[in-house]
DNA sequence: CGGAGCCCCTGTAAGC
DNA sequence: TGCTTACAGGGGCTCC
């Protein structure tokens, strides 16, 4: 599932060869990852040329020479520069050097064009390896748990099931403690370790749980230094306590019983 | 505003 | 073995 760290390695691998490429024609197949009119959405992308791509968020935000191309991956997304079209492939880019696929299993993804940034990803919270210590203990000044407050994009951008559990449990906190009630020193050590696991997580090309891939097929390896995360039943690797799984916000949520206290 | 609950989707795995 | 059901989850939505 791409989160931050997934995106960030997509956009990396993807840039070199999508930067200064022309589209010359779109494809379009599902009605869930692109709604509306898919023909003319292709119409449109006929002829623009890519100049620049960034990542926001779990967002890919591509520059083009007129609009904005955003891209989501949901959950099985993947944005591929080489393929064919074939099985859950929708989308399909004929550049003027290559071709971009789009592939998506479960269909969670999106991809939209508009004239600008739009509406969902300028309504996300700040990035979590640029947010300082003050604006993050600010924020943290709400009722919600932990766990749902890490999951929501307007509170910090990126941040997925996944790393919401591992860093967690590296700053000790318990997913279903109070935002609010957290110690400006325990605040400080969570935001050191969103940072640094996030980091950690892009150095090793992110997490590969089921069908993550970079734009160049590569998987990641961050998932071997998962400490809480799909390790239900197994010793915490600090005290050996079994790792316990709960539901929270409808997400699967794992955690160490004696290294997260409440 | 928070949060529960549901929905979109399909591959995989568990249950019978 | 083969069918059915549960589950995985990002994010948008409704409702309280």
């Amino acid at each position: 599932m791409p989160e931050l760290p997934e995106v960030e390695t997509v956009v990396r691998t993807v840039a070199p060869f999508l930067i200064g490429k022309r589209i010359l024609s779109a494809e379009f197949s599902s009605r869930f990852v692109t709604p509306g009119n898919r023909k003319k959405l292709a119409t449109a992308l006929v002829g623009r040329k890519i100049e620049t791509i960034r990542r926001r968020g779990k967002f890919i935000v591509m520059t083009l020479d007129s609009g904005t191309l955003t891209v989501h991956l949901g959950m099985t997304g993947q944005l591929l520069v080489e393929g064919a079209r074939g099985q859950h492939v929708h989308g399909f880019f004929t550049l003027d050097d290559g071709v971009l696929v789009y592939r998506d299993p479960r269909q969670f993804g999106r991809i939209e064009w508009s004239a600008a940034d739009p509406p969902r990803v300028r309504k996300l919270g700040p990035e979590p390896l640029e947010i300082g210590p003050e604006e993050f203990r600010k924020r943290l000044r709400r009722k919600a748990r932990m766990k749902a407050l890490l999951l929501n994009q307007t509170f910090l951008a990126g941040i997925g099931n996944i790393y919401a559990d591992e860093a967690l449990f590296a700053a000790g906190i318990h997913p279903l403690a109070s935002a609010a009630r957290i110690s400006a020193q325990r605040a400080e050590r969570l935001r050191q370790a969103i940072r640094e696991i996030l980091s950690h997580a892009i150095s090793l090309g992110g997490s590969s749980i089921s069908d993550y891939v970079d734009a160049r097929g590569e998987r990641g390896w961050f998932q071997v230094e998962h400490r809480v995360y799909g390790r239900e039943g197994e010793p915490c690797k600090t005290c050996g306590t079994p790792i316990r799984k709960i539901l929270v916000a409808q997400r699967g949520t794992h955690f160490c019983p004696k290294c997260q206290k409440r």
